[in-house]
DNA sequence: TATAAATATTGATTTACATCACATTTTACA
DNA sequence: TGTAAAATGTGATGTAAATCAATATTTATA
């Protein structure tokens, strides 16, 4: 009950953000959780430290106690975020398919995390032989999915403002859970997150603010106006 | 050792169109396949007709026998085409996600569609009862999730030329396997599965057909120089 | 604390693509 | 088979956002 009321507030819609919390260690028998037990690791990463690399190999599922990590694909010009994790969320995921163990993506830590690091092998067999945990899998790897798809085809409707008003309400809502808060994130990365340049993201965050819809100042920024926001998102 | 060869000439990057074949039901015991025989029916759905519609309950998940339908998502202006899937696999697979039975986008046929139903609890019950059945459903989706997050990435980097490059490219490789192959989609279709508008599209063709890079005759388009086309692909 | 380097901001310019308008061809179907 | 409707094709125009350029501010560090 509880739990579907949660799932409810959780902004879904085109959001990079994930709130999708982990459930599926709950399933694991205590021999299970203690394969886990002693094929993993718990390594702490420092702002700024790549957690993974697109195409190195994934010898490990990764689950994010705490921090806040971002997920993104680069070539040699560009760099897509994917999403944004904060603790609860696991990364590499896409490495349990058959035949294709790289990471697919790049993580970096915005903040200090602690992360776990899962054999994927022991990850692998616990999947075969625990079906409960494999529909836990399932479930995670559906959301992603629909997030994915929802982001990709609001990405290719929105335009500039609607982007940015999206990103600064998934930020508020499913990251920091509050109207005002810090943005340790620079512009360039912001404008990563949304999809834009670093100066149309400076450009739109300035109209926001004289038309009186965020108030900023330094790096802390705060929701004033969240329906007109909302009603810029769903516009355009 | 032919399937590790098979993916491999598959040409996953940045396609829009699928070619994984479900091999989950090769899984399957007797019994479970007597649970599936029970509990699906067959339709032939003819070109154009709707398959399933967003929004709506999704009380089955679907296999496409043969035929060609195309994935998308739609608001009220536009549409996306997330992905052209020919028979062999799944639709609906993100409504097995724990309390959002719900399609998440449409499907239509391009060409006449033989798919089977199954009822998406009869389903269910297989993935919590036998783990490599639930396994194979894992790689489908990494799958689909891999190729998703990377079509969203080379959508944001890509311009037109590389953008209809990529779908061409798709076309030919993937779903008709094919130098040449009659492409039955409208140049309104065309667009929506590249991200343009049509008369972007009827330019770009124009453009290599001038440049020697492809050959149309009707609604025959026949590729001629598939490493330039690459390159275009490739550069933007 | 001074200086360099990175980041943020603002304005001018460019550009890729959409939009619009209209002509032509193909397809549907009465 | 003839006519309307849909699809295709082409040129002119508009525009959102990128790029470029230059300055101001913050942050890093010697």
């Amino acid at each position: 009950m509880t739990q579907s009321l949660k799932k409810e507030t959780h902004v879904r819609n085109s959001c990079t953000l994930n709130k999708a919390i982990a459930d599926c260690f709950e399933k694991l028998t205590d021999e299970e959780l203690l394969l886990f037990e002693e094929n993993h690791v718990v390594l702490t990463y420092k702002k700024g430290e790549t957690l993974c690399k697109q195409g190195s190999m994934a010898s490990h599922i990764m689950y994010i106690c705490c921090g806040l990590v971002k997920i993104y694909m680069e070539n040699e010009n560009n760099s897509l975020i994917l999403k944004v994790l904060p603790g609860g969320n696991m990364i590499g995921l896409t490495a349990l398919l058959e035949g294709s163990n790289v990471f697919k993506y790049s993580a970096m830590a915005y903040q200090e995390c602690k992360v776990r690091l899962i054999d994927i092998n022991a990850f692998k067999k616990v999947i075969s032989q625990n079906s409960a945990f494999a529909k836990e899998v399932i479930n995670i790897l559906c959301e992603n999915l629909i997030q994915t798809q929802t982001r990709f085809f609001s990405y290719t409707q929105k335009q500039s403002y609607g982007k940015l008003a999206d990103t600064l309400i998934c930020l508020s809502c499913n990251i920091f859970k509050c109207d005002a808060f810090e943005l340790n994130l620079t512009r360039k990365e912001l404008a990563e997150l949304t999809g834009l340049t670093p100066e149309s993201v400076i450009r739109i965050l300035s109209k926001f603010k004289a038309d009186n819809i965020i108030v900023m100042d330094g790096k802390t920024i705060q929701i004033m106006d969240m329906a007109k926001l909302k009603m810029i998102s769903d516009y355009g």
